[in-house]
DNA sequence: GATGAATGAGGTTTCATTCAT
DNA sequence: AATGAATGAAACCTCATTCAT
């Protein structure tokens, strides 16, 4: 029982992972079921026992991309130094996104919630989960650092989101930047605006 | 026969302005020939008069999109105090976000560059252009302040950019954020980055 | 053994009850095999081990459909007074109709008959022995009350069932007739059909 | 322009005309867009051209239908001696039907008014005008013939028509009948209930 | 220049049926 | 006996594109 329960939930992984794959390729409306269920190595038809039909895939994927900036913000509130972390993740998000990583999905979704009111609310929520949880983790860092409160908190991690979710879009748009020089400057601001 | 020309420029544009519209609120692969034609007020077949595909309309629309952006950076070159006016700018920027102004079509383009050879290109193209001309306008600021040229210029021009882009993508995913109190905060950044 | 054989004839009729229920919601073609498994409590795949396919299950509605008509008419054999029997029945079958009894699976039959052979002859089949019933029936019914044998005794009953049956179509046509007006004209009609 | 227009409507009649067909031999849900293309001589992304779904089709046939039997009704009403030329009329429908004419049609539609209430809706409407029409028909006829109005005269109607839609399903359950001794008692039925 | 009828491929989805468990 | 995962064909419908007028 239980082992056919698990099989269930890794047979829609499975599905999962290929409708991330394709998507990333091809987007939401580009990729086909056809393409979802060849890639996810099962026939289309039986894809629909796993989700009622193409949005929920949509859905579970912008679901799945919500719970993954969330891991890794959760992952920086337990370290030692969290401002120095978070600094240290901005280098790390900018050779991740060299690497081609899921810019293409991020803007997928963000695009796709521009006239998907169900995606749309999916992203709202995820984003104020999400930057409720950055300002906790700016105002813990600094307690750490023995720095006062700030009294423009939620402007502050706002920028600093901005700066991150802008680097993705860079990396569209201008690839061959040289890492070094960027981690400087945005290292920098960051400190700016967290240490300050 | 100048007259001619216009006409069918006229025409032409007729079909990017609708197309626009429609590409912003239904993305390029949801809007058909058919809504574009109606929304052009001109049937389908004669679209293909003025643009040999849909992919053709969708290269021209970013053509303009680039353009805009270039339009904005031009402007800027010509104001008197240059540094203060990018990052005045920087609040209109916001203020036109909220009321919901091209994010959406930024947005598609972004993700389509992802998947289209020659989408990405254009973008690419453009944005070399729009950052080289941003680097000058930067250089010619400071130097009308007395400032010393930078070493790291390119870095600070690619941050920048990427705080901008990253405020059109906040402007989906968190529109509520009050406007006095992020401009605060962006324009010190902008100056950190700026004028020191 | 027996309440093997039992338990296996309960299940069928469990199918087949479901099944009444789908096809007079939905149609023959509009009830899905997963629906009938929904209504009867039953896997899918099970009811292939009653029914060999959709098309037998329709087949066994049907000929359910035709026993329940023919069950009527013996239960009027076994009365009294045949005739004023055949005539009461007349009303009750326009209340019922009015309850929305089984007109539509009714219909659905005909229809089916119409272009599928099989349902076809076991319409017919069941349809035969119905007519010589009622034949026989009202052939005792006059004997009863001391009337000569009818010379167009098929064409009279014909005419009678022609009659009931519109009545089926008329519920669906037109169900806001006040029903005493009806009975009083429908039972004159087959008194004169009947008793003369 | 005219021209264009006609050939418009008679590209629409061109699919009712196939659509009735395959509706008549393999039902409203049995027909596929495809068979109906291929019937209609035209390819089926077309047909979507002139109506804008399945139904619609199904709709504008079953449109037809009702109009056909309110044609049948006023040609009725301008007879010379209407009384007897419904009697006449009855001999004939048994005729046609003989000849397997919309038979079939007729209870598709009926089985599928049961189901879909736009279906109903049209079958109820079209009803009203008929039998209005067929009270005013048998008044005028009684008229005529100097007889005394009638009190129950929708009742009457309701019977005559039961009647006729009766002898539509009796077509499918027992076409065997002779028609000769069908038509003495259907007349004599008739007679009954409009000359007395 | 301008129309819209026409096509056919391909989209998402549903469904009867089978089969390993 | 009983399940439900799995399939693949076929359903309805949409769409970019072409072409005669």
């Amino acid at each position: 029982m239980k082992t056919e329960q698990d099989r269930g939930e890794a047979r829609c992984n499975q599905v999962l992972d290929a409708a991330a794959d394709c998507f990333r390729q091809r987007g939401f409306h580009g990729a086909s079921m056809s393409e979802l269920a060849k890639a996810a190595g099962m026939s289309v038809g039986h894809i629909y026992h796993y989700f009622e039909n193409k949005e929920a895939i949509i859905a579970a994927i912008v679901e799945r991309d919500v719970a993954e900036i969330l891991a890794l913000l959760d992952s920086l509130h337990d370290e030692e130094d969290i401002l120095q972390a978070l600094i240290r993740e901005a280098g790390n998000n900018l050779e991740e996104a060299t690497c081609g990583s899921d810019d293409a999905l991020q803007l997928e979704v963000l695009a796709e919630a521009t006239r998907n009111p169900k995606v749309l609310a999916m992203v709202r929520d995820g984003d104020r989960l999400a930057r409720n949880r950055l300002a906790e983790t700016i105002t813990k860092g600094r307690a750490m650092r023995g720095l006062a409160p700030l009294a423009d908190l939620e402007a502050r991690s706002e920028i600093i989101i901005a700066l991150f979710e802008g680097l993705t879009c860079r990396n569209v748009r201008n690839p061959g930047v040289p890492l070094d020089a960027i981690a400087t400057v945005l290292r920098s601001t960051l400190q700016n605006l967290l240490e300050t």
